[in-house]
DNA sequence: TGGTTGATTGTCGCTATTGACAATTTATGA
DNA sequence: TCATAAATTGTCAATAGCGACAATCAACCA
């Protein structure tokens, strides 16, 4: 006997808004009625369903890691090819330089992680986030080098993640290809260490 | 016939607070007043030296690429042995885990990083610090491995790059040391692959 | 020692921002 | 259709933030 609650539709709408906002002006540069202008309500619908700035930022890390949890698990799934072919594929996923641009959601994580001194909980959430994807590059390697001893492939991991992290934020800066052929040139050297 | 100019002095103090306060509030989060508080002066001097908060933000990233070249020169100039030798000791000095505590200075350059897109001015800024610092290691390892291919060299001192500013901005997260190690394992392998 | 130049301080007006809460509207089940 | 719970809108007061500029002060040199 009341209306239907709005919640679930509301809060991605909302954080996506902040998102765009994050991106264009930064964590603290916009107005909550810029943000909410751009999501297209009134600002005390913001204070409604999430809170204050505060509790805006929180709730975007979490947003942000949910989809890129997301992302994670389509591209595992429809990445093509077994074994070390698969780790092939990702590869060229990770470090292609061709068809490059900025995403709102790779500047909002920067700016998040840059943040999170200042928001404990985002660390945490961030965190929590990191460990899964390695965990996930992890197994990948495992897979196809499953001979290679543990803590090589461990290294391995988290060097090609830390490639494709640092290669996506240097292209904002408009840095030379060359340094993506780099890029993808090191993580080769790691993954080749594997075969050995 | 006049008072002396105090551009020289006053501009790295109001840049040094500002950096502070971008530390603890984000790049928009303090106040023209706040950062002059910080800094011990009144708000109408940093308009007088330095101008509005976009004038700020620039500068800043000057400030803190200068210091970076600084940092980097002394550790050049620091750094003990010849050949691979010093190379090894780069790497022992990038990724200690130990004595790691949070900078300022770090945590201003990642957020001026996420910032680039706004900034288009800090980004040009950064990207001139980024090639040198590149062509710095990549000089080193050539010092190193001298019959190692070019490209192969440049791939290297990109990812020891990446590696350790991956290893800076997890840091405060509180990554598991494990981390730290994997990083550190990452660039040996790395180095490694150019002695074959 | 006094004039000049630039450092420093003080103040004004305007607008933006926020939190709180009252008022209103609307979809739903009884 | 009507009561109800929740969405949505509207308003207010208090404060903060910024740009501009006038006023004052202090070192230097002739």
């Amino acid at each position: 006997m009341a209306r239907p609650d709005l919640t679930e539709v509301r809060t991605p709408q909302i954080l996506d808004a902040f998102a765009r906002c994050v991106a264009r002006y930064g964590l603290e540069g916009a107005s909550l009625e810029q943000i909410a202008e751009e999501a297209g309500m009134k600002r005390s619908i913001l204070r409604h369903y999430v809170g204050n700035r505060e509790d805006l930022v929180v709730a975007l890390a979490g947003r942000v890691v949910e989809r890129y949890r997301e992302d994670l698990e389509e591209l595992m799934s429809a990445l093509p090819g077994a074994g070390a072919k698969r780790v092939e594929a990702l590869l060229d996923y990770l470090f292609t330089t061709e068809r490059w641009e900025p995403s709102v959601e790779n500047v909002v994580a920067d700016t998040l992680l840059s943040a999170v001194d200042r928001y404990p909980e985002v660390g945490e959430i961030m965190k929590g986030f990191m460990e899964e994807l390695f965990e996930v590059y992890e197994g990948l390697l495992r897979d196809g080098y499953p001979k290679a001893e543990r803590a090589k492939v461990k290294a391995v991991a988290y060097g090609v993640v830390s490639l494709s992290f640092t290669h996506e934020w240097m292209m904002p800066m408009g840095m030379p290809a060359g340094y993506g052929r780099s890029a993808k040139g090191a993580a080769k050297v790691l993954v080749g260490s594997l075969a050995t």
